[in-house]
DNA sequence: GGCAGATTGTTCGTGTACGCACGATCGGCC
DNA sequence: GGCCGATCGTGCGTACACGAACAATCTGCC
């Protein structure tokens, strides 16, 4: 039975839990510039690379090619980023971030920052340096 | 700009990466009951309680009224709850699990603990501890 | 040169997840 | 009795997230 069973001692309960928490004060902290933690995620490794292919940026922040391409879509219909071809290579869809991106970027990392601590305010300095290097663990 | 910012030291990025690890790892771990994280955590708490209403179920699992909504609806269609109505109160749909849940449920926990070793397995048997504790003061 | 197999991006279906607005109902307060 | 605010469930729109299947294209190997 599920006598010896407590849903809040399991993993994933909690960690989504903690992942809907951060994506909610991101949100709120986000204050204009309407980036979703996904979309953020995706725009700052396109800002960081320049120019990425579709594919490769989805391995880099962690999406599959389905859900990247969702995540681009809207990124592009808001003209943060750009997609070209590669001439030696007619499959893949070379994306780079516009100025606006990178304007965008400047103030939303800002943002991110405060999300982040709010986020991680119920715990210490201390706990909070354990617990990221845990989560980086599980990775 | 964003000289100093390092994606993998955001808690939202981790986050997600954990999350998703977890609920693929709990997919897999689900042998032939096909039940989500999500509909795990909600089928658990309605055999916990016997009889709930549908918010109230929501709230006890951290999710919304518009999501635990399908998620019932998913369960119902399959036979693991029913919904009947309180002549109290005509406004609320009182949910029951069925037999079927009560046997599902106990070999499905079995499954759920298989998933949460192996979401945990690359930390030490200590550092689970201290992560599952940090990761409820997150709550 | 040409074929086999891998890679790239897309589409479809399903399942979370939430804000918002809505109709229905309940509760209390006058 | 009647109104007002709160609560319950629902519908709509948007955004992830992924498996599966697909066409177009590249690569290696013969």
């Amino acid at each position: 039975m599920s006598d010896a069973f407590d849903l809040h001692d399991h993993v994933g309960f909690l960690l989504r839990k903690a992942y809907q928490r951060h994506a909610s004060l991101f949100l709120e902290a986000a204050c204009d510039h309407a980036l979703t933690p996904t979309q953020f995620a995706a725009l700052v490794k396109v800002v960081e690379c320049g120019r990425v292919t579709q594919n490769h940026l989805g391995r880099k922040v962690a999406m599959d090619p389905a859900t990247i391409q969702g995540v681009v879509k809207r990124l592009t219909a808001r003209g943060l980023v750009v997609r070209t071809h590669d001439p030696m290579d007619r499959r893949t869809a070379v994306l780079a971030p516009t100025e606006a991106a990178h304007e965008l970027i400047a103030t939303a990392v800002v943002c991110a920052q405060r999300a982040q601590a709010a986020a991680l305010s119920p715990l210490s300095a201390n706990e909070q340096a354990v617990f990221l290097t845990l989560l980086r663990k599980m990775g």
